[in-house]
Formats: C-alpha cells, structure tokens, sequence
DNA sequence: CGACCTCTTGAGTGAGCTCAAAAACAGTGG
DNA sequence: CCACTGTTTTTGAGCTCACTCAAGAGGTCG
C-alpha cells in the first residue's frame, strides 16, 4: 500500500481522499496510447512504472515529442477537462498506472483544495521542462541539444533510483524517439552520438545510457537542475 | 472597478477576496524588467495593457522568447515561489499592471480553493502554448513557423480587442524579436516576411500587421485554435 | 543634424537534411 | 537452436535551408 501513488510522504486524511477518487491500477504494454491528440479523454494518470512519451503530430506525420514521463509523473492534466486533448500519449515500455476517471477531478480538487495547489504546482513544472526544451531546440546546436536532453534524463532518473549511482542507466529510447524529442532527423542523431561517444563524453547503446564526463556535459550544455527536480505527486 | 483585474465575470465575492491580496495596479515604461531568471520574484502580476515577452537567456547572449503576454495574462507563478525565477519578464510596450506580491499567493489560494483551480488552468493553458510553439521550433521550417506565430499573435489580439475586425492590428515586435521567438535570425526573419509580403499572405510593417489570406494561412500552418483561446484571469 | 536603432539586401558557408543501402539486433515460430 | 522478418543502427554522398559576415538604407528621437 506505501507505494500506491506516493513517492513522498503524504498525511493519511489526504492519502485516503485520494484513494476515493481513483480506481485501481492497471497495466499497459509498450505502445499502449494512453489518449490521444483530439479525442476526449477518459482517464487522467500517475505512472507509477515505466516510460511514456507525450507527443504531438502534424497531419503529414512530422511528430514533436513534448515530455517524457517518469514513474512519478501526472498525466492528462488539461485546462479544459471536457475539451478534447491537445496532445497524444503513448508508452514506451510496459507501464503501470493509477487511474483518476477525468470525471473526478473537478470535484475531487473542490472538495480537497490542497490537492489543487499541487496541481499548480506540477502543471508549473510541467510548464518549466517545456520552456527548456524549447531554448534547447530553438537555440542549441544539435550536440549540446541532444548532450542536453539525455543529462536531464539522467538526473531525472537518478533522482527516482538513487541506487544507479555512477554506473550505466536504462534508457529505453530509440533513436528516432530521441530525434522527434530535440526536433533532429534520426540519421542526424545517429552521427552526433557517434560524436559525442568519440569525444569520451558518454556512452549510448543496447538502451543503456553512461555518462563518461558528467563535468564536460554540464558545462557544454549549461545543464541547470531546476526545472527538473521532482514535485509532490497525486 | 469593472476593468479590475476582470476580463470575464467573476462571482462578486471572489472579486473581493482577490482585491483583498492584491496590491493597486502600476504603470512600467517600455524596456522594463517585471523579473529576472535567476532572482527571487517578489511579485506575480496580471496584465491589464500592454505587451509583456518571457523568455530564456544563455550566458553567451543566445535567447528564446517563451511567450507572449497579453492583457488578461497572468506572470510569474511558478512551481517553488520562494525559488528563483526560471525565466524573464520584460514589459515590450508601456504596460499597466496589476500587482499581487508572491507571498500572498499561497495565503490566497488556501482561503480560496477557487482560485487555486483557476489558476491550474491558466498554468496548463501556458504549457499548451509552450507545447504549440515546439511544435513549430521543432518541425516546422522558418515559413510555417513565422506565419504560425502572426496568425496566433492575430488571433489573441482579435480575442481580446474584437473591434480590429478585417483590418490591421498593432504588433509592436521587432523583427529582432520574432527571431527569438521562433528560434531563427533576425536577418532570416526580414527575408521570410519579404516572401510572405510577395506571395500576398500578410503584411507586416510599422508595427501594423494585416492578414492578406487568412485561409491560405491557416492551411500553410495548420494553424489549430484550441491552444489559444482565452482562460478565466485572476 | 547627427546618433542609434531597425530593416533590407548581397554573397558565401555550413549544419543539418534527403536519399540510398548495408549491417546489427530483437523477436518469432519451427 | 536456427532461419526468417522487421526494426533499429550505421555509413556514404550530395543538397538546401538557414546561418554568418558585411554594408547600405530607412526611421526615430534627442
């Protein structure tokens, strides 16, 4: 029970209005889409395991990917909660997940006020990783962009599984995945990885990422920890 | 007082409550900083005239603008308001402002749940923006991407000020910040607007920018208006 | 009437793209 | 355990969109 949707400690009252207002978990295999750009969703979500990729798709099949989600994260949060989502949202690997019907979230927040502050609050952050995004891809070369997208991914990681350490993490992404998140064609991103593993900077295959000069990255990339250190979690 | 604050209706007792925790409004010349990345804000704002631009520096002088504010806008809440502003404010035009003092925020929103929710939405609203805006930075080339971002500046400004109808509407950017806005150089700006200009799509000169083709725009663009439409404001 | 932005145009370069194809890998069923 | 298939990674060659550098024209404000 300590694990249902709680990586911080949260007081019992609220904990059990929580549990109220969710159904139980569910699993999902890899590729599962979760909801999708221009449909109305039906489930809001905690992830508790696993990797989903938030994404948007023009109608020739150019894709962005906006955020990647970590065990953590909320998902499916919108303005409108009867409007149809204005991005899709898929798996990457297996997941598992805790589900909030969209239907009780108006009135779990209006009976629970506390609960929409963090909402704010992890909409804020939310907010924070795009807009850095953003100066990565509107202002970074593609070395600093990608050297930058794979360090966030790594303190984001490193700050759920401590027990990493120095060693290798695992990073379930393809390079196109990585291309479609920093905005790159694969192939590009295909060289530049060359690159950066012959400067000795890390070390990206078979899904595990190391970092082999965590200082030389940090200061290519200006990497600013932030935006990127986790939030209270629903 | 019906212009306090107020662009849609607000229960009167609400009003109260948010005229109890702000302080009066205030006037900022063109060129002002409302805040600064990396200093503690002391206070958030909303924007009752004028033109405001957020955005993101790297040391060595490269800049992205996030986004740009309009009246009704709120500024500078973010997840941790005690931390540090992740990203700056500068008023673009003389701009009247509302001012709430950021220690007052969370008071405010624990006496008055409403708010709270209200303000979740205004902050997911920003993130569809920003989601918008990587969209076009990351997959869009230099034509789309310009056109898009004219096309929503146009389409927020007729929101707000219906009275412009067909004609031309006041856009007080430089080209200078178009580039930042869109990831791109000023001169490459001056010479996409000039094929913009040549194709008989927009103009845009003086500060004065008028859609010559509305429907080819939006088709060149894909231009979707749900991100954009206005929110309730505090 | 200068001084300073902002806008405009030209010429040349390069980072990242496209097209094409081979090699490595992972999953599947026999 | 292996052949088979589809996906992912890797490499080469050539091109183009957007960038850099440079300089002139136009506006605006003291």
């Amino acid at each position: 029970v300590r694990r249902l949707g709680l990586f911080r400690p949260i007081p019992e009252e609220q904990l059990a209005t929580i549990q109220r207002y969710r159904t139980s978990q569910t699993h999902q295999p890899a590729g599962a889409d979760l909801y999708r750009e221009g449909e109305r969703p039906v489930d809001a979500f905690t992830l508790f395991e696993g990797w989903v990729m938030r994404y948007k798709t023009l109608d020739d099949g150019r894709r962005i990917i906006l955020s990647f989600a970590l065990a953590g994260d909320f998902l499916c949060f919108q303005p409108d909660l009867e409007a149809p989502a204005n991005h899709s949202a898929q798996a990457i690997t297996p997941v598992t997940l805790c589900v909030f019907p969209c239907a009780n979230l108006m009135p779990m927040f209006r009976s629970h006020p506390e609960l929409a502050i963090q909402m704010s609050w992890i909409v804020a952050r939310d907010e924070a990783v795009a807009h850095e995004h953003l100066m990565s891809v509107g202002r970074r070369p593609a070395r600093e962009r990608l050297a930058h997208l794979l360090l966030e991914l790594h303190y984001r990681l490193l700050a759920r599984y401590p027990e990493y350490g120095d060693g290798p993490v695992p990073l379930p992404l393809t390079q196109e995945i990585l291309a479609d998140a920093c905005g790159l064609t694969t192939i590009h991103v295909n060289r530049t990885l060359k690159a950066l593993r012959q400067d000795r900077l890390l070390e990206l295959s078979h899904g595990q990422l190391q970092l082999l000069n965590r200082q030389a990255l940090v200061s290519l990339t200006r990497f600013q920890t932030d935006a990127f250190t986790p939030r209270p979690t629903l």
